[in-house]
DNA sequence: AAATTATTGTGACCATGCTCATTTTTTCTC
DNA sequence: GAGAAAAAATGAGCATGGTCACAATAATTT
């Protein structure tokens, strides 16, 4: 490693260590990037060498703690039989590793991972949630014996309502005060299940006929 | 109506007919209070008499929208049977009268209506949330015959589930392209059937004994 | 109608995320 | 090692949402 490479590579490190630091005893928006430079002895501008945002920041460093659980997580998955219990096993140990950043989770995800936020913002959180979609996507076809709907649509609506469901586990958790987080494992049991239940089609028990509504206000003449 | 009364409502129309022109034009986050005050004829801080901030400004017009919008879905909702076909009424009247916002609603409702927004920081935000739940919570306990899911935990659980689904309906919608929004009534009806079903427990299809699981990661010693 | 009080308008000013021309440091070439 | 080229650091500066002390205007009192 070249001398230069291993400076900047410190710089980065540091960075990102004075950055967390700040985020944990003040928070997201309360810490400013300058702050952070002052912190980690660079100018203001420098930090935006290494990172392009303010939230790219913080994402890049959710996204190497969750790579971590990404590879733990593969053993567990083995022992769980259903997709509910196998979801369940796969969050519980992402919020695991984030678990020293949950104060302050939420305010990056608010502008980075609801499908509000637009989509190639930050690279960084397109990135987290593929990865996670991706994760979440091999877990139910290895188990789609248990699912009667074709699970070939998974990109276009049910990516989209696991995904809220997730963040509002997450969101959930990051601000449950309750022992141990136990609330969070009720809600995230209940949303497993309610997610698993969704890819079995047996919901005709109205006709589906409301297709007609109009959405977009009729043109006057 | 005293004359500095009539003017100052005049203002305030000023301001927001100005602003929803703006955003229409230019998006939410490229239309200034600057641009805002200029085409109103006011001074810039002059807007922050009338609003707390510019979400604030475009969440009162949603509100007002909504509004009447809830007066119009009452009649609606006598015909409809089931939850999920209530629920599809109701969704798909708010959002054909947000129509006109629809480009820019997104913006206003990522960093005001998400879980992960600070609850009290927009309150013509909270408001409208609380409105649009209390609306659900009716609907639903109107057609308890349905659930067998006790319902005292609505406010707990179910709310922020029901709340998560339906922000995925409102984000794809603002950004569906095809025709009518034709789309977005497929995912509002998959969604509504499914938020229904969650009102259903017939799913222990596996042990609830995960609740075990750690969130917190243990303290060393 | 003058004086006083209450309401509303104003724009200089602040904090902050981020940019970019310039300067400093490092690496490469001879 | 001197000079050139490339990489990295710097901090003045920009745009913007929002604040606030003060100014202007309207309403009330005498």
């Amino acid at each position: 490693m070249r001398v230069t490479a291993q400076k900047k590579a410190e710089t980065r490190e540091r960075i990102v260590a004075e950055a967390l630091q700040l985020f944990e005893k003040k928070g997201f928006a309360d810490t400013t990037t300058r702050d952070i430079a002052r912190a980690a002895g660079i100018a203001t501008g420098t930090m935006f060498n290494y990172f392009d945002s303010k939230e790219a920041l913080a994402m890049t460093v959710f996204a190497d703690v969750l790579k971590t659980a990404g590879t733990e997580v593969q053993q567990r998955l083995t022992g769980c039989e259903s997709i509910a219990e196998a979801l369940f096993a796969f969050i519980t140990t992402g919020l695991r590793h984030l678990d020293p950043h949950r104060r302050y989770v939420g305010e990056v995800y608010e502008n980075t991972m609801t499908p509000f936020a637009i989509p190639g913002a930050c690279a960084e959180a397109d990135a987290v949630r593929q990865t996670h979609l991706e994760t979440v996507w091999q877990l139910v076809v290895a188990r789609a014996g248990q699912c009667t709907r074709a699970l070939d649509d998974f990109e276009i609506l049910t990516s989209h309502l696991y995904w809220s469901l997730y963040l509002a586990v997450v969101a959930f958790w990051s601000r449950d005060d309750s022992p141990n987080q136990e609330d969070t494992l009720a809600m995230l049991d209940r949303t497993t299940r309610l997610f698993a239940q969704s890819l079995n089609v047996e919901d005709t028990d109205y006709p589906p006929n409301q297709q007609d509504a109009e959405l977009s206000t009729p043109e006057m003449e």
